[in-house]
RNA sequence: GCCGGCGUAGCUCAACGGUAGAGCGGCGCAUUCGUAAUGCGUAGGUUGGGGGUUCAAUUCCCUUCGCCGGCUCCA
């Protein structure tokens, strides 16, 4: 029953790699798709084949050891839940000993020392009522909760050491098959993930076959580091969140506000091309808008209010009343749908201040936001159209791998709901046929949709492997029903106007974040604030450097011309820590044949090269923002 | 917002009860240099803010602001 090909992977990385599980109707149990687990009455063992699966009972093995350790050195803990994650484990506990990273070594250090013991995963099987009565009796409230709620089944517990765990595997055989783990962080989660309940400590870890492999991703978590976009941003002089005026609200330098107008530009020619529309609406206006559209209802405590006169203002959290108030003013007819009103809108909206991240996660933000306002039978085409707007832009930028989810309502309680059942039946079966359409595999989460609608997301990565939502594309059963949007039919009568909302790349500061960590901070040539930078070799070179500069600068190309009193090698240096594309060194031999010497960021020197022909290769890379230096 | 951690010069860090130091960066001078750091000099800090303990606080305690890692929530 072992799968070949596969077997023989992890063979390779551990001879002797077994799980143990458990048979629950005393036959062999297939928890995962591909695990082959032990029927724990007889004794026999199968191999694991799966090196994902493999990998995952490794760490969920190493989460039960951790869990052993901390009850041995922290006796009045109780569990919470322990499982693998996709880059290691964690662990949930409950206990007065407040935990910090000073912890984590003496919790590895007497993880190790359990492992030295050779443990045993001990399974067993158990009635619900056994499993209830053993972990009560142990005091362990949050386990006997989980039990409780998994009525009428058989359960299974794994015993290591003297600690039994409410499980349900599987598990290495014993702790002698335990790779290299390294104990991470240490993090506060509430329970079952309610903020309304109580709050854990959660200890972080990750665990490989090999120390090899986990040195390896230690480096490349530190790698990811010199990636992260705040590091990077200041080193590039991008952008800058200055400490104690306005956190969560970014401060654009030159050289962001450069990549952030190349992107809009770049944004707005594509989104003309389509038939979009750009308007301006403002950022301020009277509550009574913000009540008619339902947002001072739901939406208040992200709302920033402030006082007028006698009045209260709302600042803009959404562009979709403003864009709404241009569709109503005037009467619309069938024949000018659909209507696609885009905006870059800068928004506001109050964020907790534990979620604010750098440039991911602020209070202020400008979406590349629209609203597609059309007739039922183009709503298709709208939303394939739209998908493939964000397919181009997006990889454009070079983005390639994203995640794709599919959120829609929860049919068991449509009364939480904006628009009529069959409203959202049509929505999502359109969504559904344009993403099929796309040939896209995406994740469908039910009841994730809005209130008002059903939605298609896209989230790109970070450089430390956390995902981001940029593309969103919804369904909107609640403002046009609110604001009573109509269009004249070809029979003249009044037809609710379907309203699609939509942002692209999401707001010009995640996308910024996100796209300095994907390139590293080293833009494409179409993007980078500095194009070229000129270094003459010696002073008596700085006239033609100038002219170099200029010259090129009057053929619409970012350069700079480096004229410090410094040694060839140092300014190469600086221009190469800030990662421009392309240095021109220009010497006695360049001026002479009015030539600049080409070195990029990349491959170093490309040797002499007349100017023209850098200029018009620079240019064309550029207008095909192309991603290649 | 919650749990834990951290705030020392523009940046990266040191000193950790005896009153603050380095490298880089900045500025000045010399040097005029051929593809990732020329040399010398110099300025720059009420050690995030406030309060307390102490003869003395950057160091210990409290508080506040901010940031970092998570949780919750989201573009």
């Amino acid at each position: 029953m072992t799968r070949k090909g596969s077997a023989v992977q992890i063979r390779s990385h551990l001879p002797f790699f077994y799980a143990v599980g458990i048979g629950i109707r005393g036959s062999i149990q297939m928890a995962g798709q591909n695990i082959m687990k032990t029927i724990h009455r007889d004794g026999t063992v199968h191999e694991v084949f799966d090196p994902d699966e493999a990998l995952e009972t490794l760490r969920h093995s190493t989460s039960h050891l951790m869990a052993l350790a901390v009850s041995h050195l922290f006796p009045e803990v109780s569990l919470g839940i322990g499982p693998p994650t996709g880059e290691g484990f964690y662990y949930d506990f409950q206990m007065p000993h407040r935990l910090t990273e000073d912890d984590l070594p003496r919790i590895e250090a007497k993880m190790e020392e359990l492992r030295a013991e050779n443990l045993v995963f001990e399974p067993s099987i158990l009635e619900r009522s056994e499993a209830l009565d053993f972990f009560r009796s142990h005091g362990e409230e949050l386990k006997t909760e989980l039990i409780e709620e998994r009525k009428g089944e058989v359960l299974s517990s794994y015993r290591l050491g003297d600690l039994v765990d409410f499980c349900t595997g599987p598990h290495v055989l014993s702790t002698a098959q335990l790779g290299s783990f390294r104990l991470l962080s240490v993090a506060g989660s509430y329970w079952r993930g309610d903020e309304h309940r109580e709050q854990l400590q959660r200890i972080y870890g990750t665990a490989f076959f090999s120390s090899r492999e986990l040195d390896d991703y230690l480096k490349r978590l530190e790698e990811a580091r010199n990636r992260d976009h705040r590091k990077l941003g200041r080193e590039l002089d991008l952008y800058s969140v200055p400490e104690g005026v306005a956190p969560g609200l970014i401060f654009w330098h030159p050289k962001g506000a450069k990549v952030r107008e190349k992107i809009e530009e770049f944004l707005r020619e594509e989104h003309e091309k389509r038939g979009y529309e750009f308007v301006y609406t403002p950022h301020i206006a009277k509550s009574d808008l913000w009540r008619t559209s339902g947002h001072y209802e739901f939406f208040l405590e992200n709302m920033y209010t402030l006082p007028v006169d006698e009045e209260e203002y709302v600042l803009k959290p959404m562009n979709c009343p403003g864009h709404i108030l241009i569709y109503k003013s005037r009467k619309r007819s069938y024949r000018e749908l659909p209507i696609r009103l885009a905006e870059f809108g800068t928004v506001y909206r109050y964020e907790k201040s534990g979620t604010l991240h750098g440039m991911l996660r602020v209070r202020g933000f400008t979406q590349d936001d629209a609203h597609i306002f059309c007739r039922p039978d183009q709503v298709f085409s709208e939303v394939v159209a739209t998908l493939d707007l964000a397919e181009y832009l997006l990889s454009t930028f070079g983005f390639q791998g994203h995640e794709i989810m599919l959120a829609v309502w929860d049919s068991e309680h449509t009364e939480h709901y904006a628009g009529k059942p069959e409203d959202w039946e049509r929505a999502e079966s359109v969504l559904i046929q344009a993403l099929e359409e796309k040939g896209w595999t995406y994740r469908r989460q039910e009841g994730e949709a809005a209130f008002y609608g059903p939605k298609i997301d896209i989230s790109l990565i970070d450089a430390l492997g956390r995902t981001w939502q940029v593309t969103t594309l919804q369904f909107d059963f609640n403002l046009p029903a609110r604001f009573n949007i109509t269009y004249a039919d070809s029979d003249s009568r009044e037809q609710h106007v379907i309203m699609l909302h939509r942002a692209l790349l999401g707001s010009m500061e995640r996308f910024m974040g996100i796209l300095v960590e994907h390139y590293g901070g080293a833009f494409p040539p179409w993007l980078s604030p500095v194009q070229a930078a000129v270094v003459p070799v010696s002073e008596r070179h700085h006239d033609y450097a100038v002219e170099v500069r200029d010259r090129l600068r009057g053929t619409g190309l970012r350069v700079e011309a480096d004229l410090r009193n410094e040694k060839l090698g140092y300014k190469i240096r600086s221009a190469q820590m800030s990662k421009v594309p392309y240095m021109l060194v220009v010497g006695d031999r360049e001026v002479q044949g009015r030539t600049v010497s080409v070195r990029d960021r990349r491959r170093g020197n490309q040797g002499a090269c007349p100017l023209d022909d850098f200029s018009r290769m620079l240019g064309q890379k550029v207008a095909q923002r192309s991603l290649d230096v």
